[in-house]
DNA sequence: GCGACAG
DNA sequence: ATCTTGTCGC
């Protein structure tokens, strides 16, 4: 990892983003391809993968990897500048056109309300869900027993969501161009029976993980 | 100042 | 995120 990062420089750049986000529908609808990305780390590499899910079967239809030098720490409320520049290039490797991208992490629930998801889909230009699965700011406000809402600043910026029985919550925002219902309704689409997460997540994750363990014995 | 803190 | 053994359960 390499030196001149800026934490104001960073904070400015995500209220400019914070500016671009639009929460409303603007997906092509029906979701036939929801694609995923998750990045994994081995030393000072990153490795990023971007898969497609399609819909209803939610079976892989491709996946795409890039592995680049790590250039920004880990910083909470800063992750976007550690993941985004991998996570972009995985995903513009993808040959299959998807009308949604599923996000390991925040989107609007963000002290700046301009979180990983946010990034992705405003440079992107693509409709983007941000799925957490620890809550990193707010306070879940029960709705039932399945499902909740995250309030930060008195606004609701997310849902807290039991996807799997009652298991662990996921948080769920808006990341770009999408309705923070509809990011709801397509998060619980796109994830299966006894899932804790949407498919194309477990696929990115999994996908990473394959490729991190490839590398690091070649490494060896 | 103290505690919290996505991946 | 990553480092890690065994263990409980479907």
């Amino acid at each position: 990892m390499r030196g001149a990062f800026s934490i104001d420089r960073a904070r400015l750049a995500q209220r400019k983003i914070a500016e671009r986000v639009r929460e409303v529908d603007e997906i092509d609808f029906p979701v036939k391809h929801a694609a995923g990305v998750d990045v994994a780390y081995v030393g000072e590499k990153a490795v990023a993968s971007a898969v497609v899910v399609e819909y209803p079967s939610l079976k892989l239809v491709e996946a795409a990897t890039a592995t680049v030098e790590v250039s920004f720490p880990y910083v909470p409320t800063l992750l976007a500048f550690r993941e985004a520049w991998p996570a972009y290039r995985a995903i513009k490797s993808l040959g299959t056109p998807f009308q949604v991208l599923f996000v390991d992490g925040n989107g609007r629930l963000h002290p700046l309300k301009a979180g990983f998801a946010c990034h992705l889909g405003v440079v992107l230009d693509k409709p983007t869900i941000g799925v957490a699965k620890k809550l990193l700011v707010g306070e879940v406000v029960e709705i039932n027993e399945r499902l909740g809402k995250v309030i930060y600043n008195g606004e609701t910026l997310a849902y807290a969501i039991r996807l799997r029985g009652l298991g662990k919550r996921v948080y769920v925002s808006v990341g770009h161009k999408v309705t923070l219902e509809t990011a709801l309704r397509l998060t619980i689409a796109f994830t299966k029976k006894n899932s804790s997460l949407p498919e194309p997540l477990i696929q990115a994750h999994s996908m990473a993980k394959k490729v991190k363990e490839r590398l690091k014995e070649l490494e060896a």
